[in-house]
RNA sequence: GGCCCCUUCGUCUAAUCGGUUAGGACACCAGCCUUUCAAGCUGACAACAGGGGUUCGAAUCCCCUAGGGGUCACCA
């Protein structure tokens, strides 16, 4: 253990989305190239809009991710003591006061500065509150916040590790709020506090939290301790420039998961969202990650999502990832379709397996790749439009595809070496291009005009269907002739 | 609006100390391969936000302008 240590602390308002995952992945792969502890925080003290579910759906998104964390997950909830108890002695120490202000005068005060145009600072109206005073208050009932006494002059300067020296004149930064009236610490005092309590050593995080940066060393300065090292990484941001948001579409990495994209795909894409390695190459694993990853060369600009690099990376691995494995992958996708049973016995696991493997090439995700795959299942197919006019309506194409079917019912062995051999010899007898026996044979076969290599579909399917499907699509173009 | 951050092809990005025909990837387009569709291969298109400095020489350093983003809550 090197003493380094993170800390990933999602509010649970939310589901995990790609920038929240990325700021998890970049605390992994630096703390795990140091050889450090990464812990994982839930920062739940917004009773309100923090949700159970969504700490369940964090928690396997992480998981899914590979993203394993090696303490916690700690919940702000189950430790609202330790902030008061920090809040007490602050006061104490007269380093934070109570504040009976009402939260309208507040925001009346608040609004007129707005409308005319000046910034809207806490002006310090409780910091030297006289005994009397606070009684009346107390004796009319109200409830008091805790506020931090913040320096009017002089500045707070962060040290990024990715930006450098970043300065705050104090004078901008009211006496803010730490502990609010319902006894609830206020996010930039909760996380300070555990920050300490955990002795975390370096904060990586958005760079929207930047700005919140000084109040936060404010605050540990006050509870007297060192700061740790800060690096605010870039935001990814939607394709129209703006924080990512539910309107944006698919920005969950559930959503991702349920779409067909593989773990790696969404690693090995984010981790390039931000952050390069140098070199030319781009594929990498979460290990070769690890290995290469430093905070120095995490870049300052947002990034802006694109999918289509995310999909070509995802059909690349659905390309390359060992079979078994996709096929445990993809068999929810086809099951969802319900292409197979959730039991599978061995010969259609089997099956199962060679259909994928012939796939595989032509999908970009695994909802895809069941979609290619659904007439190794179903006969219910329609004709490709486009390819039932151009093949379907030659003269002669019924009887063509009876001659085919004619020629393969009494082939034996049926395989792929035996189907295109036949094929050959019937394209030379009856003195037409092979491609034009091939195509209406795919599309009958099929339905579709693309895909694998025909005698691969042929001798998967096997005779019984291949010979059936061509005697039914014959039958659909005499049925068709027939209306006319 | 105040404060803070940022600015290389449409998008993600590379370019040790200032010296490159500004490189790669995705997407797009064209060609090759091929029974089709993919994949693969080859090629094409495409960027230093603008303006001033400093310098023999600037994408790189400085200043200004513009643009984008973040943040200013008893949200996190």
């Amino acid at each position: 253990m090197s003493g380094i240590k993170v800390r990933f602390a999602p509010s649970p308002t939310g589901e995990l989305h790609i920038g929240g995952a990325r700021t998890a992945l970049f605390n992994y792969l630096y703390v795990r190239s140091v050889g450090g502890t990464f812990v994982l925080r839930i920062d739940d003290t917004d009773l309100e809009r923090s949700r159970s579910d969504y700490i369940d759906k964090l928690i396997a998104s992480m998981r899914w991710l590979g993203l394993n964390w090696d303490e916690g997950p700690y919940y702000q909830s189950k430790r609202l003591h330790k902030y008061n108890r920090a809040a007490e002695k602050l006061i104490s120490e007269k380093k934070a006061y109570h504040c009976y202000c009402s939260i309208e005068d507040l925001a009346t005060d608040r609004e007129t500065a707005r409308t005319e145009n000046r910034t809207y600072l806490y002006p310090g109206t409780c910091r030297n509150l006289t005994l009397e005073e606070v009684n009346i208050f107390i004796k009319a009932g109200k409830k008091a916040v805790t506020r931090l006494l913040t320096p009017d002059q002089g500045v707070t300067v962060v040290k990024d590790e990715i930006r450098g020296a970043v300065s705050f004149e104090n004078s901008g930064i009211d006496d803010f709020i730490i502990i609010k009236s319902n006894g609830l610490p206020t996010y930039n005092f909760a996380s300070v506090v555990d920050d300490l309590q955990m002795e975390i050593t370096d904060i990586i995080r958005a760079e929207e939290h930047l700005s919140n940066t000084p109040r936060q060393q404010l605050c540990a300065l006050a509870l007297g301790s060192r700061l740790p090292r800060f690096a605010h990484v870039p935001m990814i941001l939607a394709p129209d420039r703006s924080k990512l948001s539910k309107r944006h579409g698919a920005t969950a990495v559930e959503e991702f998961r349920t779409e067909g994209f593989l773990p790696e795909a969404l690693i090995n894409y984010m981790a390039l969202l931000g952050w390069s390695p140098g070199g030319e190459e781009e594929l990498f694993s979460l290990a070769d990650l690890v290995s290469k990853f430093s905070l120095q060369k995490v870049n300052k600009t947002a990034a802006i999502y694109d999918t289509d690099k995310l999909a070509w990376m995802n059909s690349h691995y659905i390309r390359e990832y060992n079979l078994d494995k996709l096929v445990e992958a993809a068999r929810p996708f086809f099951e969802k379709k319900g292409l197979i049973d959730n039991e599978l016995t061995v010969p259609e696991c089997d099956y199962l397996k060679k259909v994928i493997a012939t796939v595989r090439e032509r999908a970009k995700t695994m909802l895809e790749l069941a979609d290619v795959s659904t007439y190794f299942y179903r006969d219910n197919y329609d004709y490709d439009e486009k390819g039932d006019k151009k093949h379907f309506t030659k003269e002669g194409a019924a009887e063509l595809m009876r001659t085919m079917a004619e020629a393969l019912r009494k082939l034996e062995p049926f395989d792929m070496e035996t189907t295109e051999m036949k094929y050959h010899s019937l394209s030379e007898n009856l003195e037409i291009s092979a491609g034009s026996l091939i195509a209406p044979t795919r599309l009958a076969i099929t339905g579709r005009t693309g895909g694998p290599g025909l005698f691969e579909i042929m001798a998967l399917l096997g005779r019984e269907r291949t010979v059936e499907r061509l005697e039914r699509a014959a039958a659909y173009v005499d049925h068709r002739l027939a209306l006319f």
